[in-house]
RNA sequence: GCCGGGGUGGUGGAAUCUGGUAGACACACGGGACUUAAAAUCCCGAGGUUUAGUGAUAAGCCGUGCCGGUUCGAGUCCGGCCCCCGGUACCA
């Protein structure tokens, strides 16, 4: 495995790059000298954290992209001084635990433990730059055990309730979803359609923090993707409006509608309300007997329809006169109520005034059933009619046919009116949100038992904090079917109330794994503190997480529900912060052949298998060159090979600058400005440094790997026996050149160190270098380099690319004029025409404008 | 529909923040050197097109989805449109 040198017949021979070889020792050494190791100190902290994975049983390649690039920021910050905290850890509780188990009759803990040895393996195969001694694993009873706690408080604040209501169920996952995990009707992990369930419930208050959850987005918009912020801000989904009240005719109850456009209050001709409304049930006996038997089978008919089908408006609007009537608030008209399918119960009030000529979906209504439409708002300059209305007018205008509000403006009119009705006690203004309750209870076995018990006589009562943690059983029978697995377990269900001391019956539910990933990384900061969920001193020092990278999936779900558990936190003084993320990058999914990997698509790539050939090195650098972060990655062979001889190009690069510059001797810089070829290597060394720089703060890795690839070239392209130059070499390099190259040799294994450690630490001790690479400052730029000497100078005519020159820096704009005129293409440009303007961009451009 | 992001060679992408040589760097391709041969390695070439020249080459024109504008100068800024991707949705 060794091979010649060819020109030079020289004794020395270059060992090849053996990544295979080198990588495990290192990756050994790191780990017995805990090189990555985080300790609380003076410096300024960097936290940089990779959303920690569910231990599935093997990395993919989306995992390796994930950690190369927070690997590469946690490198490159360490090198700039910083103290860097790079955890890692397991969101270890979950379903597919739990389905490995019924299919593979493994018990869940030992299925997820393999999994989390293996992928450990993989990851410290990869050679990240983790503190292996922070490891969190959620499903440790030391772990969840404070999320118990947490839930207590939560409880005992009124934040987290128990409440009946129609929930999502996903028949075949046999558990509830939060609203967050159902994605167009289909379950977030199984794609089953979803079904609703009148459930009683535990659920989160949310709500509660809603309206501090879309304004906190103002403070992190700056380091978040604009489109995770957008994504939150419509999931919360504020919107101001008016509650109005409509009596109902012959009672004294009313209808209370919620609506944004309380100016159009006198365009009602008709309300419509959900079908699962209350006022429609039997017991409300509201509906006239006449109409009850086509009432019921409209509700009956509505509730058959697919749930989501009716979400997602591919169902043709419906309705039914109820026989029921109510009078306007202040024309105390009489208004029809109609059930519509297309009201929601589960947004607003469930029900709503239908105005035909202002909303396009109350127009398509009326149009179907032929109700009247009243225009209340007129366009400036235009006039409308009902008879020639083609579809509802939302824009503003004035008001019209409305009463002592007649000739206002709109916008005005809203608040006119909403003030009127509150004075009537007949409505008032009103916000409402999309966002709701996070309900979290889960009838499932593999996940955090929720610590309440439920006594016949004192209700629902917390379990005292001294019992925590509630362990999880170890045995539950675990068939998939049938309700919660711990229901079964009779040690566990029964227990003694820890009020009135009489047998009670402990919650069997448990809790949406998504409490577990909502706080981990405050427990980084002491994974091992025994007296709380974490020492509020040490995550004072490393919260907030200062560069958070992961999938942009967890958008709304694990970015929300973060933010959310955050201030609960701060409410109750574990920590002073209430944004956990100042910053976030979003890395784009990993594909291939324009899918994205999966198994069923037969296109999945194997880390394991690309490490086993090429070294992980070069595995990352691929995931890192081939696209920017942000984007999409076409996953290609081919370019993986490319980097894999980039590498050893590399490789051999350093070396032989090494073999040709072992003797080093001191050499001004006046010396080496005036050595051409040692001034242009300083020169392309300085603008590397500045490239990699600017590359890895821009999250631009790939340009920042280009950045160290034309470094190589240039300097490699110095000598036209470069690649066979050997020790004896040294005799005809110029002293200047000499030091330059040395001074290459040194600072390129840090410029590419956060990229590729393995070979850059190896590449490091080869040439005999004192401290490790991670240990060394990153290299500054001497502007000096990168400014001196000549440049390029580009002559336009008339804005056209006519000529360039070579010339000094810092001319005069004559100077630069004159000569530009006597180049030989400009001048037949220039030939005949007088010069109108000349513009001037010093060192970069002059263009000639002719009259 | 609404909200984001994007559209640049055969391909991934650079230059877009801050208007100033479009196509860095790589992949794929083609040619050459080395080799008995191959692999590896090294070197060279390359957006399209036209003109002149045997030729190396020189020069022109066109070119960043489309149309228009601002500017001495637009891939970059502004207005309008088309297409693709992602998110979201009878949200009252």
């Amino acid at each position: 495995m060794y091979y010649t040198c060819q020109l030079h017949m020289s004794r020395r021979t270059i060992p090849h790059y053996e990544p295979l070889k080198i990588e495990p020792k290192w990756q050994k050494k790191w780990l017995k000298e805990k090189t990555y190791k985080a300790i609380e100190n003076d410096k300024e902290k960097s936290y940089v954290l990779d959303m920690f994975p569910y231990p599935s049983g093997r990395l993919h390649m989306g995992h390796v992209r994930n950690y190369s690039i927070g690997d590469c920021i946690a490198r490159y910050r360490r090198h700039l001084g910083k103290n860097v905290l790079r955890p890692m850890g397991f969101d270890a509780f979950g379903m597919p635990a739990e389905n490995a188990a019924i299919q593979n009759n493994v018990h869940p803990s030992q299925w997820t433990k393999q999994n989390i040895k293996a992928m450990t393996k993989q990851m410290q195969r990869l050679g990240l730059f983790v503190d292996w001694d922070r490891m969190v694993v959620t499903c440790e009873p030391s772990y969840y055990r404070w999320e118990q706690w947490l839930f207590i408080q939560m409880f005992n604040k009124g934040l987290a309730y128990r409440k009946k209501s129609l929930v999502h169920w996903c028949p075949k996952c046999q558990t509830v979803l939060a609203n967050e995990q159902v994605e167009n009707g289909k379950c977030w992990r199984c794609a089953s359609s979803v079904i609703q369930k009148d459930l009683e419930q535990w659920f989160l208050r949310i709500t509660r923090y809603a309206d501090e959850l879309l304004e906190g987005l103002k403070t992190i918009e700056k380091g978040w993707p604009e489109k995770v912020v957008t994504m939150q801000r419509n999931w919360i989904g504020r919107s101001e409006g008016a509650m109005i009240d409509f009596t109902i005719e012959g009672r004294s109850e009313s209808i209370r509608v919620f609506t944004t456009r309380p100016d159009t209050l006198f365009g009602v001709t008709f309300i419509s309300i959900a079908p699962e409304h209350p006022l429609l049930a039997s017991e409300a006996g509201l509906v006239p007997q006449e109409q009850k038997a086509v009432v019921d089978a409209f509700i009956q008919k509505t509730k058959k329809e697919d749930f989501s089908q009716r979400k997602l408006n591919l169902i043709e609007k419906e309705g039914i006169f109820t026989g029921i009537y109510v009078s306007h608030p202040l024309s105390k008209q009489r208004v029809p109520v109609y059930s519509a399918n297309f009201v929601l119960m589960d947004y607003g009030t469930g029900a709503v005034m239908g105005v035909p000529a202002h909303d396009q979906r109350d127009f398509d209504f009326a149009r179907k059933y032929d109700l009247p439409k009243k225009i209340v708002i007129q366009p400036l300059g235009r006039s409308l009619d009902p008879e020639g209305l083609q579809e509802a007018y939302t824009e503003s205008g004035t008001l019209v046919s409305s009463d002592v509000f007649n000739g206002l403006d709109n916008l005005l009119a809203k608040k006119m009116i909403v003030d009127a009705l509150s004075k009537i006690k007949m409505g008032e203004s009103a916000v409402t949100y999309r966002l709701k309750d996070w309900g979290i209870s889960r009838q499932r076995y593999w996940g955090t038992p929720i610590p309440m018990i439920h006594c016949e006589s004192c209700g629902i009562v917390p379990e005292d904090e001294k019992n925590l943690p509630i362990l999880l059983p170890k045995k539950a029978p675990l068939t998939g079917q049938g309700g919660s697995p711990l229901s079964q377990v009779n040690s566990f269900v029964k227990v003694k109330c820890p009020k009135c001391e009489g047998a009670a019956k402990r919650d069997t539910d448990t809790m949406d794994t998504f409490m577990e990933s909502s706080w981990y990384f405050f427990r980084y900061a002491s994974p091992n503190y025994e007296k709380g969920m974490f020492d509020k001193s040490l995550a004072t020092y490393w919260t907030p997480v200062d560069q958070y990278i992961g999938g942009v999936e967890h958008a709304v779900l694990h970015l929300l529900y973060s933010r959310f558990i955050t201030r609960v936190l701060r409410d109750s003084g574990h920590i002073n912060i209430s944004e956990p993320f100042a910053k976030l990058l979003t890395q784009g999914m990993v594909i291939k052949d324009g899918e994205k990997m999966s198994k069923s698509k037969g296109n999945v790539v194997d880390p394991d298998d690309l490490i086993a050939k090429y070294g992980a090195d070069t595995v990352r650098a691929f995931s890192l060159f081939a696209a920017p972060a942000e984007k999409d990655l076409d996953w290609n062979d081919r370019g993986v090979e490319g980097l894999y001889r980039f590498l050893d190009r590399l490789w051999r690069f350093v070396l032989i600058l090494h073999s040709a510059t072992e003797n080093e001797n001191s050499v001004s810089d006046q010396e080496i400005q005036q050595d051409p070829v040692a001034k242009s290597a300083m020169t392309e060394l300085q603008k590397a440094i500045k490239g990699v720089s600017e590359g890895i703060e821009r999250f631009h890795f790939n340009t920042a790997i280009s950045a160290i690839m034309e470094l190589i070239n240039h300097v490699s392209g110095q000598r036209s026996d470069f690649w066979s130059l050997s020790e004896k070499s040294q005799d005809d390099l110029s002293p200047a050149t000499h030091l330059v190259w040395s001074k290459i040799k040194r600072q390129i294994v840090i410029l590419c160190e956060p990229f590729v450690p393995h070979i850059s630490e190896e590449l490091a001790k080869q040439m005999n270098m004192q401290d490790m690479v991670s240990h060394q400052p990153w290299p500054l730029v001497d502007n000096l380099w990168i400014q001196e000497g000549k440049v390029t100078l580009v002559v336009q005519v008339n804005g056209k690319l006519r000529g360039k020159l070579d010339v000094p820096r810092g001319l005069s704009k004559d100077e630069v004029l004159t000569l530009a005129k006597e180049n030989e293409n400009v001048g037949r440009f220039i030939e005949g025409h007088s010069i109108a303007k000349t513009i001037y961009v010093p060192d970069k451009l002059i263009n000639l404008v002719l009259s």
